[in-house]
DNA sequence: GCCACAAAGTTGTCAATACAACTTTAAATA
DNA sequence: TATTTAAAGTTGTATTGACAACTTTGTGGC
């Protein structure tokens, strides 16, 4: 229910609500939840806090609105085993080659990012005997207590985020861009300097916590397939049978 | 200026001036901008439309606002094209710039491919006044009955899907890879020729039928911030409060 | 000159209200 | 029974207004 007298601002607990329900199947995919007004009604709360609780649902792909017609539920975007669709880098890197290999760059260091501590590790993949992607994880201290005592090389950072800490994710926000080889990137990746690489800066939001994981992760995409499956929510136009 | 009589939002167009203002430079890095107060007398519009202006720069990186300090223009960022998170560049384009155009280089014409008739599209988005994009579509001609006669130039391909043919979209696959444009590429582009660029291989399958869309996208990632947003599913790890 | 406190200014949240643009539903007519 | 049109319902945009929570600025006293 909604807490007026709760810190959470109205419409937050509202678009969580509202994703819970999806979750626990009170709304299928591709079904029209309740109308602003009928929501607005039912919370005894004003049609624009409930229209800000849907916005954000909507911009995390959960729900899409159609003027006239309704808010949907979307097919939240179910995450594939491959490199790009979702956090853990590990289970990609193995249904690609069992024996691929996670190598530590160093130890963990202690870091300072935009004015907070951040423990930095530095990994590189080898997948079929070839470097594949190099990476550089940045994971807020505040958020992951102890870590050089928690995980050890090779194990998944994913696996750490969920299992050793509890942890779950909520969304990841990634944006491509190409860079050139520096001379380290271009030794450790078995490249020439300069040569253009797949760029991705991810940033992984916690349910808990947001930006707890920030990487940059550089992909040898001239010899791999990096690939992602999205699943698209349906849509409420007709569907031809 | 704000026209309240144009056809596109005034929180629209307000975001758009904002970004115009900073991309001139009148608003530096790290520099605070008008207050909302200030800026709904200067146009005089209501604050919650200055707010909803501000938020769509917020959200795509542009400005950053702190509670009782102002808003500020965060560190030089390239307009976000929210292109690879969905089926249809139509959106993701038109909220990066309203002004936007997608011009068709050429006409539909017929093509085989993997043994079967599609309906080749090429065309080039401009952003912002500049080559953003270039889209290479195949369209099969079994499932788009009829295209040249249903589609045409502006209009939108998924929307086309959806609305035209009734279809709808389950899941995309995308391949990320690095090409060097070649010479038609570079001029449609307005790069030099050899210029690396971020290539996205993408197939749109549909609820009834596999394969129906492939397409490659070049993007101007050195203009444009190519992102992504993935929802990551509630994994049954426990969660610390 | 420094510190504390109040005033002013800023963003964040919330609401009622209104109208536009669209879709859906129901009723009336042929 | 089918089609057309009007009514109802839905989302999208916008405004005015208010208060909370925060930061900044200015003033007064020591």
């Amino acid at each position: 229910m909604i807490d007026t007298q709760s810190a959470t601002p109205i419409y937050m607990q509202l678009a969580h609500l509202l994703r819970l329900q999806i979750e626990a199947g009170e709304y299928a995919v591709g079904e029209k939840i309740a109308s602003e007004n009928q929501l607005a009604k039912q919370f005894r709360i004003g049609r624009p806090t409930v229209r800000q609780a849907t916005e954000l649902l909507v911009q995390q792909g959960i729900l899409s609105r159609k003027r006239g017609a309704g808010t949907y539920v979307e097919a939240v975007s179910l995450p594939n085993v491959d490199l790009l669709s979702f956090g853990g880098t590990g289970i990609a890197i193995a249904q690609a080659d069992p024996d691929a290999a996670t190598c530590w760059l160093g130890t963990i260091e202690m870091a300072r990012r935009a004015d907070d501590d951040f423990y930095r590790l530095r990994r590189l993949s080898v997948i079929l005997g070839k470097p594949a992607l190099l990476e550089d994880l940045y994971l807020r201290a505040s958020v992951f207590a102890d870590l050089p005592m928690r995980v050890q090389e090779g194990d998944s950072i994913s696996n750490a985020v969920m299992e050793e800490y509890g942890y779950t994710i909520a969304e990841i926000q990634q944006q491509f861009a190409i860079l050139m080889a520096n001379e380290q990137q271009a030794e450790r990746l078995g490249i020439r300097q300069g040569m253009p690489l797949l760029s991705v800066d991810r940033e992984i939001h916690l349910t808990e916590h947001r930006a707890a994981v920030q990487a940059n992760i550089i992909c040898r995409s001239d010899l791999f397939n990096f690939r992602q499956t999205i699943m698209v929510p349906r849509h409420h136009g007709k569907t031809t049978q």
